[in-house]
DNA sequence: TGAAATGTTGGGGCG
DNA sequence: ACGCCCCAACATTTC
């Protein structure tokens, strides 16, 4: 039997620029890429046409027939992570497994028991950073501690990617398992079907990301770039964005910022799934009446902007950012709902779902995350109409039947609403 | 990357 | 010419 090298993929769904894929080409013989559907994540979801599925199902074929024209394969398995890798070190004889790391809680605890496991059958496992450009160690204050302000973790992120920005690098690919292709399973064959929803195209407009900083609060405009999801699975490499974009727009590379700056916070502490990043405001009584719930959830407010966000992400899987801001400040405030239940709904409808993005962005607008600024920032969902959809047009969009009489009151009237949030985080921040 | 309330200033209309 | 009021525009404070 022919000794192997498995790099194993997960969330970094591309050939080009992939470390572990280039550090398994680099030090092992007889590479084989192999991707598992982990049941113990899919069974977690409810919707058996998830996009997100079809999403990764997709690029993973994409990935299989670039293999095979390398001569190679990519192997797709199916179930839990443990028991697969068990099978495996029975069908072939393993050197080594390469994999990226995957800093979410759950994969932690998956890839410390994959290790234990692996390393007890004379196998090594090696991870590596590619997810984010720097790790949650990397950008640390003087005193030596993580950052807890934006802005100064953002300043010192910016001077050390100046200093030494990071290098693309693409795999050795001779160094590849060569085989005939092994079968490649359809969606139904794992239980799911594929789904309707559009998914964005991997691209990087340069010219939209030039003047992101003018066009981007505008969800009429649509000019935010999509490329959330490619994020999340890694179809694009974040050393490559990043480098792209560094000089074309600052306000775009702040984003990236942004999400490095959640996940490293969330590494440090894995509390903040739960808790508010301020303690004292898992104080606050929040109201969470299901009713009102539901038509949040629906977009049945009676607000407009707040229901058509949440009608474009029921349909798309996406809402625009500004959008995003807008139904969590009035979920939180005006219906004073826990962010966590936000938090779920975001997590269950977004492509681009990000745990550590949603978290630290839902606990920004729940007032109750890092930001200095504290819970006043109530949004009015009415000058949010003037400031930033003047014409209606995304408003039109999403709620054809704004201004005839199908459409709802408000289920809350605003200016109470605001005043009843004030006196209720201001009560319980003083107990 | 909030909004409302309150304060200040200055120009114009008007007696 | 002057004082007064009104109000818009802007600034600051408060929630």
């Amino acid at each position: 039997m022919k000794k192997i090298t498995i790099c194993w993929l997960r969330r970094d769904l591309r050939l080009e620029d992939n470390t572990a894929l280039n550090q398994a080409c680099q030090n092992g013989q007889n590479v084989l890429p192999i991707f598992i559907f982990d049941t113990n994540i899919l069974d977690e979801l409810e919707d058996k046409h998830d996009a997100r599925v079809t999403f990764i199902h997709k690029q993973l074929k994409n990935i299989h027939q670039a293999l095979i024209k390398k001569q190679s394969t990519l192997l797709v398995r199916f179930g839990k992570p443990l028991d697969v890798f068990k099978m495996l070190s029975e069908e072939f004889d393993i050197e080594a497994v390469y994999t990226n790391r995957d800093y979410e809680p759950y994969a932690t605890k998956r890839d410390k028991e994959v290790r234990v496991l692996l390393e007890g059958k004379n196998i090594s496992f090696y991870d590596f950073k590619d997810q984010v450009i720097f790790d949650k160690d990397e950008i640390l204050n003087k005193g030596g501690k993580h950052y807890k302000v934006f802005t100064a973790y953002k300043n010192d992120w910016l001077q050390k990617f100046n200093e030494s920005p990071p290098q693309i690098q693409n795999a050795d690919f001779q160094k590849l398992y060569k085989t005939t292709p092994i079968d490649f399973p359809e969606l139904e064959a794992i239980g799911f079907s594929p789904t309707s929803i559009s998914l964005p195209p991997l691209e990087i407009d340069k010219e939209k990301i030039r003047v992101y900083d003018k066009t981007r609060n505008y969800p009429a405009l649509d000019k935010t770039s999509h490329l959330g999801i490619h994020l999340r699975f890694g179809t694009i490499s974040i050393r490559k964005l990043a480098l792209e974009v560094a000089d074309l727009n600052q306000t775009f590379l702040n984003e990236l910022i942004w999400r490095e700056f959640f996940m490293m916070l969330l590494c440090h502490n894995h509390r903040l799934i739960q808790r508010a990043f301020k303690s004292q405001y898992d104080k606050i009584p929040w109201r969470n009446n299901e009713e009102e719930f539901q038509k949040w959830c629906k977009g049945k407010t009676g607000y407009p902007m707040v229901d058509a966000g949440m009608r474009e992400l029921n349909k798309t899987g996406y809402m625009h950012n500004r959008v995003r801001m807008i139904v969590a400040s009035f979920l939180t405030k005006h219906l004073l709902i826990d962010w966590r239940w936000g938090e779920a709904y975001f997590a269950k409808k977004l492509l681009d779902y990000e745990l550590a993005s949603n978290n630290g962005n839902w606990q920004w607008a729940a007032g109750t995350g890092t930001d200095a600024q504290p819970y006043f920032r109530i949004f009015n969902p009415e000058s949010q109409i003037k400031k930033f959809d003047k014409e209606l047009e995304y408003v039109k969009k999403w709620v054809p039947e704004y201004g005839t009489d199908r459409y709802p009151s408000p289920i809350v009237d605003h200016k109470s609403a605001r005043e009843r949030a004030l006196k209720t985080y201001k009560s319980a921040l003083e107990s």
